[in-house]
DNA sequence: TCGTCTAACACCTTTGAACCGT
DNA sequence: AACGGTTCAAAGGTGTTAGACG
């Protein structure tokens, strides 16, 4: 995974993404562009896709009050329903792993963060339906505080101590198979697995920084898209799942999630039965495994159509109770259009301005025809094409400017990290 | 003294290259 | 030569622990 700045260093660190710019292209109506507000969300993140659509810019109004505090996270009420933000009429989007997490957050979810970046556990696995099939998404995943507030464990429960810290630059990741076809991503699971999470504000790295002691939720974001670098957008779906709210730490404190995490993340498996420190968890991780956890997640046959998008947090315990993979992939998977995007997050500058020597693209993602770009990821621009079917507007309505306000300050052609990557999207005060 | 953070550590899974047989 | 399966080592992910820090 890389940074823009590693990969632009003569952008310097004054390079970064910021709010959107005026639009010259103001045929969008007003009023649709008021309906792909979301209410609820902090979205001035994906001002640079919602703005696109906007008649003129204008001034965001203030957030409208956060729910009240949970008294303990360990008491939550079953949370509501996923709330979305839809551009994109009839696409769905589902929680995969929602048992486990769940089971989690009925605990308190907390997740480590550290220096170097560390993975989520669970991750965040959905499933979507009501894609076009023939045209091509990006998916993307941030998270955004909960609240305003600090939080501390008292020996039973968090409880609120103070206010938040300020808000850190928002950061997105990008799912290195962006961007696939629907095709692609309702053939199975997207796992956001590879998603490292940082409590260093200069990480260098791209992952996505959290201040310790805070509470977060992740959101997952579908953006229609041509390609991965175009100027234009067909429709924007943002979802968040309640159950996926976590508190950031660096050192677990309640004891029950770290039996949790021992139970149900494979890399763990040397802190249970057999391994290190056994006699400590081992009565309760077999009784969670064995006794109080009569479901399991679903586990995915290896081989599957695309490694980037498998993964992430499989609970291994009985093998019997594991159900079948949850769907066969009847023909023969194509090849994992990740193995190129991993190249190009190990090596971003070869892809750039090199294109004789680029890896090959997965074929069920052809470039456009009339790009005329040597590689998928060396365009200038992000192109995101207004069109039939995703958006909700007529497909003849003019294309609205979408990555001219992507960046600012940093000279053209406009740098764009590839999948995989996270974009630096500023750093906003939140109160 | 307390709460928080960091780095080293051992154990484990994942990944990919090398090798072999068909 | 191409393909598929197996083996092995390296890389990376995990929680624990001790100690540093404010």
């Amino acid at each position: 995974m890389y940074h823009p700045r590693e990969l632009y260093p003569s952008l310097g660190t004054g390079y970064r993404l910021g709010p959107p710019q005026p639009v010259s292209d103001s045929s969008f109506p007003p009023a649709l562009a008021e309906g792909y507000r979301y209410p609820d969300l902090d979205t001035t993140k994906l001002d640079c896709f919602l703005s696109g659509i906007e008649a003129a810019p204008r001034t965001l109004a203030a957030p409208p009050p956060l729910p009240p505090l949970p008294p303990a996270l360990g008491t939550e009420p079953s949370p509501p329903a996923p709330e979305a933000l839809h551009s994109l009429p009839g696409v769905s989007l589902s929680l995969e792993n929602q048992e486990l997490w769940k089971e989690f957050n009925s605990v308190g979810t907390e997740m480590i963060i550290t220096k170097a970046g560390r993975r989520m556990f669970p991750a965040c696995r959905v499933s979507v339906s009501g894609l076009d099939p023939e045209a091509r998404y990006l998916f993307l995943l941030d998270v955004v505080p909960v609240d305003g507030a600090r939080y501390r464990w008292q020996g039973r429960r968090w409880e609120p101590s103070g206010k938040a810290e300020p808000r850190l630059p928002d950061r997105v990741y990008i799912h290195p198979d962006s961007p696939a076809t629907g095709a692609h991503w309702m053939r199975q699971p997207v796992s956001f697995h590879r998603v490292k999470l940082t409590n260093s504000t200069l990480d260098p790295h791209g992952h996505l920084i959290l201040h310790s002691m805070h509470k977060y939720q992740p959101r997952v974001h579908l953006v229609r898209a041509a390609q991965l670098c175009s100027q234009h957008w067909g429709g924007v779906a943002s979802f968040r799942f309640p159950e996926t709210m976590f508190i950031s730490v660096t050192a677990y404190q309640n004891p029950r999630i770290t039996q949790l995490k021992i139970a149900a993340n494979p890399f763990a498996k040397g802190f249970r039965e057999n391994g290190r420190n056994c006699k400590r968890w081992a009565p309760f991780i077999h009784s969670l495994i064995h006794v109080t956890n009569p479901y399991l997640p679903p586990m995915y046959a290896p081989g599957g159509p695309c490694d980037s998008t498998l993964g992430g947090d499989v609970r291994e315990s009985d093998p019997e109770q594991a159900p079948a993979p949850r769907e066969a992939v009847p023909t023969p998977a194509p090849p994992c259009g990740g193995s190129s995007a991993e190249a190009y997050l190990l090596h971003p500058a070869a892809f750039h301005g090199a294109p004789s020597h680029l890896p090959t693209r997965n074929p069920s993602f052809p470039q456009v025809p009339d790009s005329g770009r040597p590689a998928p990821y060396s365009a200038a621009f992000l192109e995101l094409q207004s069109g039939p079917g995703g958006s909700g507007y007529p497909a003849a309505a003019p294309p609205a400017p979408f990555a001219s306000h992507f960046l600012q300050g940093g000279p053209l052609p406009l740098p764009y990290p590839g999948p995989g990557a996270y974009l630096d999207m500023g750093s906003k005060p939140m109160y």
